[in-house]
DNA sequence: AGCACGCCGACT
DNA sequence: GTCGGCGTGCTC
């Protein structure tokens, strides 16, 4: 017999299979891993398939070498699936074999924890009579009564008991009384117990939602859309879904954006599917990654939550993949394959004939344009659960405050209702989207910004140590006495950051209690966590942090939402800004008013007339959508047009610009006679926004592709121009998440 | 990826 | 005359 292998080398010259002897005696099937000889290396490899026999000469076909495993690692249908991105990616196929594989189970490196455990080797009737003869040590006796139920037990568990207890062991061990054997052993980060939680009575709308995609579990429809308003009950439906999958005897998938933002997901589905359910996320040890993903191989586990790189894990028989807050970057991978798994959901919920949900209060243009087009299913809950009443949104303009002589960063209506709140004892969310003290630091005399030296960035001030730091270096200077330019002293921080706002609030209300949640006080491994229970315990009465505070936290005793500088993130070079604007307050205003007591949302902003504010305002997704996909139309940005990015840095911002602008030529004389060249509606290089970071210049080449069948192959044409040696280093970037 | 084979410049 | 530069090409 003969199997056809695929190396684990990811270079296009062997993406392709190579025929192997297999040995007498050895056990292989498709989806084993093998090592092989290849060339005077020995490498890993995977089996693709068997054969009688071979089409290449007999002569020079090597032999396997060896099986780590005993079984697949790889189930069929993971196989046909990297296929395919293989295809669509443009990737060798070992790469995105790699993608469905956890890290250590490459390199032979798989430690896999074994524990000592102990048990009785004689019959049961006869233990009894070795207790009562076990007169001349005490602990050998209250060991074989420990053991007397037959169980193993584990090692532990007798030192926890009994002191000292080894010699003991070792004596019944030697009369051939008790075994002492190893057994492999998970480290499983969430053991636990089913506290069956009260299960709630669905809303009308809920229980629609759930009747829609109920018998997308017997036969196969279209990915479904699931918009629902922020407290409208998405996961209790998800929860159902599940369940009735689990019944049929399938198993899910459930994909959320940033584990260590969710734990009350988790929690949800910790309490109504127990040890059923394995957690996969970025957090979690080698070693505790890999226990989760053999529970998930062995059925041990069938219920799948987890990040991005969760959709390829190896659950049989899926019946439900879920997509939760769908529009959320985290899905697309910024390290080749740049896949994304909002596509691979759709591609395996296709191929396994599994139910697709992608989910969220605000789902992205492109995914609601798909539901529009009929591609997806759409299916709305706009209203919250037991008739909850959606928080009342105030739109305030800040010119017209500062032209009333307010100079503060709280308006009028923000301070009122921030009075009222802390005096009546609720609390209260306030959101800014940048860390620090200030934006910037400002000479007022010849108005020059103080800037990063390695950075074409502005430096942020930061109060409690007073030093200037580079957010995107991480650079930290001691703040400069004089303007570093003009030798003024006359230099000041200019605009709004968290630590300048928790400095006014504990001003304002010294006895409140302030908790901020910035990267700079959350840099501690569970300092995310510890801060959102305080603020639950209710330590603190104000919580006011960046994006990290707007999504997926559920504080019932919030009533207000305050976002300071609400159109901070409007003003950025990205085509996506307004989307981006508009969903994070649309989820900063969903933190309000989720518990019994109603929720009132006041965002301050320069530009109220803006439509992503206006409809944040409104909570009116639909015209949101409306308006900026009519404006994507009209500019031709993505979802209607591709945007492809080569990043091109280096020492000297000449040789960066000279590598990008050599790529573009290069694009430009292998297309511009091609009937390929229409696929191209924009080709420019220049300087990136942001010019240079941590030293290296940055130039770039922007291209605007149509949407079209064979625009693949100018995609995979280009990421084999990237691939390249130039001058300047130089990665390819497709609908990148940054334009900077 | 790694390594061999192969065809042109300065040295034991 | 050789030692060695790293440019193509192959690995079952």
């Amino acid at each position: 017999m003969y199997a056809e292998i695929i190396v684990d080398i990811a270079v296009e010259a062997v993406d392709r299979v190579f025929t192997y002897a297999i040995p007498e005696g050895m056990q292989l099937q498709p989806g084993m891993r093998v090592e092989v000889p290849f060339g005077r290396m020995k490498k890993e490899g995977f089996v693709i398939r068997m054969k009688e026999t071979p089409d290449y000469d007999p002569e020079k076909i090597k032999c396997v070498l060896s099986a780590p495993d005993t079984y697949p690692v790889l189930l069929p249908q993971l196989m046909a699936l990297a296929e395919e991105i293989r295809e669509k990616y443009h990737c060798p196929l070992c790469e995105a074999i790699r993608l469905m594989l956890p890290a250590q189970m490459r390199g032979n490196r798989v430690k896999i924890k074994t524990e000592e455990q102990v048990r009785l080797i004689i019959s049961q009737d006869l233990v009894d009579e070795a207790i009562a003869k076990e007169t001349r040590s005490k602990k050998r006796k209250l060991i074989l009564t420990l053991l007397s139920d037959g169980a193993m037990h584990p090692l532990e568990e007798l030192r926890a008991m009994v002191k000292d207890v080894r010699p003991a062991l070792n004596y019944l061990q030697e009369k051939e009384i008790i075994e002492i054997v190893s057994v492999e052993t998970m480290r499983s980060p969430y053991t636990g117990r089913v506290e069956e939680a009260t299960e709630r009575q669905l809303t009308p709308e809920q229980d629609e939602a759930l009747c829609e995609m109920l018998p997308a579990l017997n036969r196969p429809q279209k990915p479904f859309l699931l918009h629902g308003v922020t407290g409208s009950g998405k996961t209790e439906v998800y929860i159902r879904l599940v369940k009735e999958a689990v019944r049929q005897g399938k198993g899910a998938i459930i994909l959320v954006p940033e584990i260590v933002l969710t734990p009350q997901m988790i929690q949800w589905f910790k309490s109504r599917f127990g040890d059923t359910m394995a957690v996969l996320h970025s957090r979690l040890s080698a070693g505790e990654r890999f226990d989760e993903w053999r529970r998930i191989r062995f059925g041990n586990a069938r219920i799948v939550i987890g990040a991005r790189s969760a959709i390829f894990a190896p659950v049989e028989n899926l019946g439900v993949i879920i997509v939760d807050e769908e529009h959320e970057q985290s899905y697309q991978s910024q390290s080749f394959p740049q896949y994304d798994a909002r596509e691979i959901a759709f591609m395996r919920s296709k191929r396994e004939k599994a139910v697709c949900v992608m989910a969220s209060a605000t789902p992205s243009i492109y995914s609601y344009a798909m539901a529009r087009r009929g591609d997806y299913t759409l299916l709305e809950m706009p209203h919250r659960i037991l008739n909850r009443p959606m928080p009342k949104i105030h739109l305030v303009d800040m010119r017209e405050e500062l032209r009333l002589g307010n100079k503060t960063m709280f308006s009028r209506a923000l301070q009122e209702k921030l009075d009222a709140c802390i005096s009546s004892g609720q609390q209260a969310m306030l959101f800014i989207n940048r860390r620090g003290y200030a934006s910037s630091v400002n000479c007022r005399k010849c108005g020059e910004t103080i800037r990063c030296s390695r950075c074409d960035v502005s430096l942020t001030y930061h109060s409690w140590d007073k030093t200037l730091r580079c957010h995107y270096c991480g650079a930290i200077i001691p703040m400069p006495e004089k303007c570093p330019s003009c030798e003024s002293t006359y230099i000041k921080p200019m605009g709004t950051g968290t630590q300048k706002v928790e400095e006014a609030l504990n001003k304002m209300y010294p006895s409140a209690g302030v908790i901020r949640m910035d990267m700079d006080t959350t840099s501690e491994k569970n300092a995310h966590f510890d801060l959102v229970n305080q603020f639950r315990a209710g330590k603190a009465q104000i919580l006011l942090g960046t994006q990290m505070i707007a999504k997926g936290l559920d504080f019932p005793l919030v009533t207000l939402v305050g976002a300071v500088m609400a159109d901070m993130s409007l003003n950025f070079p990205d085509y996506r800004a307004a989307e981006r604007t508009f969903q994070l307050l649309v989820q900063v205003a969903g933190r309000a008013g989720r518990g019994e007591k109603p929720g009132e949302v006041v965002i301050q902003s320069y530009q109220p007339d803006h439509y992503a504010l206006q409809c944040a305002a409104r909570q009116d997704y639909r015209s949101f959508f409306a308006q900026e996909f009519d404006r994507r139309k009209k500019s031709l940005y993505p979802p209607l047009t591709m945007m492809v990015r080569f990043l091109c840095d280096a020492r000297e911002m000449e040789t960066a610009l000279a590598t990008a602008e050599e790529i573009k030529n290069r694009i430009t004389c292998r297309f511009g006679n091609t009937p390929l060249w229409r696929r191209i509606l924009f080709i420019r290089s220049d300087e990136a926004p942001i010019s240079r970071i941590q030293e290296r210049a940055r130039a770039q080449v922007l291209l605007k592709l149509l949407n079209h069948p064979d625009t693949d192959q100018l995609i995979a044409a280009m990421q084999e121009m990237a691939r390249e040696e130039y001058p300047a280093h130089t990665v390819l970037e497709i609908n990148p998440v940054s334009l900077a």
